[in-house]
DNA sequence: GCGGTACTGTCAGTTTTTGTCAGTAGTGTT
DNA sequence: AACACTACTGACAAAAACTGACAGTACCGC
């Protein structure tokens, strides 16, 4: 049995027992030593299972690793397709193939009728004039965005002036034409709006900012007098 | 990235291929020679996957395979929330509504660190300048798409002719400013559009029109010199 | 401290995995 | 029939990984 079959097995195995599992109980099971079953669990844990092991008890894989079944009215599985698409078409590489692989496995664990009903909408979204050109720095930002990282920018203003600026990226407003990074200035003491077609170089630091991204936004709503989405 | 990976990766590839996928293209999105794709293969095969490699034309991966895929990363849920925010704010209140439907019963399934993230996420969709004044119509056009029916539409064209026209409408475009429904038109005998803001009424028929919605976006796709999306 | 369980680091021997290359089976062409 | 072509398989050596043994660490309750 080769060691992929062998995750496999034990992913299935953990999956079945209700209680926790203790460890030299699955490892006799797969018929292995200890010291590989605690590789085993480790490669697991590496690839975004949630296995906790409880000292005394044993191990259990929370729910969350795979996708369960799922179920939609088939306007909401027409509302995911179109969204989707829209993401696909308009915002940068990354970000588009993650719509697509979001849809296929949603599409994975639909009932078969309506995995067909997806695929075969026909409610599309059309090209726009104005193609995003900018791409690279954009899975940066929407990083450092989700990470709350400081992120170090050169920008040019309207008033066609350079400057370089340390900021603390928190939204992203998708335009018809533009995208608009919201952020503290560490420059300015204040929030400011930069439009991304206007940055010219961006690199992510390593600090994280002292605030977290949500008092951001609200404090950021309530000084643009802007009520909650 | 290890070889149970990389089966993972396999499995997820042949998913989101609707069509079958020829070897040496899959061989060589994952990075590997031909010979270990065939190796990778029957490795599933062995497991328990019922892939089909046909001659000439490439593999495909049956659906009814056990093996769930995993969960969707951060990156796909940015992509979902997004795209579902577009639609939310883009469409009409019965899609709309359904958007948001839908992202709940994603996020029911979610661990509890992705379903924070999915609410936490900061990329927004801005206003547009051009509201969406059309309401009521949308919900009976994407119903009458779904279920093949036809349509009867006063129509007023580009030339500020009004007409009454059959349809039988199969598709719906998203445009910036727009939106086009595109339709094989009774009274002309050909495909043709319609911007649903020149509908000035609109009934839906209890027929249903004779050719499958498939088929008659692949001729108008045809016709319109369009690659399939 | 002490004894116990759960787990980790290291390392050498072993196994698996991998790409190359040669070869086969099946198909369609001339 | 000979031929070209594609899809696939077998063999093999080099490279990569996996594995178990064993020693060691961390943490617990007492």
């Amino acid at each position: 049995m080769s060691r992929s079959e062998r995750l496999l097995k034990l992913i299935h195995l953990l999956r079945s027992y209700r209680y926790p599992a203790p460890g030299y109980q699955l490892a006799e099971t797969l018929g292995i030593s200890l010291r590989t079953f605690y590789r085993d669990i480790a490669s697991l844990q590496q690839q975004g299972a949630s296995i906790e092991g409880e000292p005394g008890l044993g191990y259990v894989l929370k729910p969350g690793f795979m996708l369960p079944p799922l179920m939609f009215t088939e306007e909401e599985l027409e509302a995911l397709v179109l969204g989707s698409r829209w993401v696909a078409n308009r915002t940068d590489s990354e970000l588009s193939e993650s719509a697509i692989n979001a849809l296929v496995k949603i599409s994975a664990v639909l009932p078969a009728e309506l995995r067909n009903s997806l695929d075969e909408n026909t409610l599309f979204v059309g090209p726009t004039k104005q193609p995003v050109t900018e791409s690279a720095e954009f899975a940066s930002i929407r990083q450092a965005i989700r990470a709350e990282q400081k992120i170090t920018i050169h920008y040019l203003d309207l008033k066609e002036q350079e400057s370089i600026r340390t900021i603390w990226p928190f939204a992203l407003g998708y335009f018809d034409n533009l995208r608009v990074l919201a952020g503290w200035c560490e420059l300015r003491q204040s929030f400011r709006h930069f439009r991304t077609d206007r940055i010219l170089q961006l690199e992510v630091c390593e600090a994280c900012y002292p605030r977290r991204r949500r008092q951001l936004l609200n404090e950021w709503r309530k000084a643009e007098g802007i009520s909650s989405q």
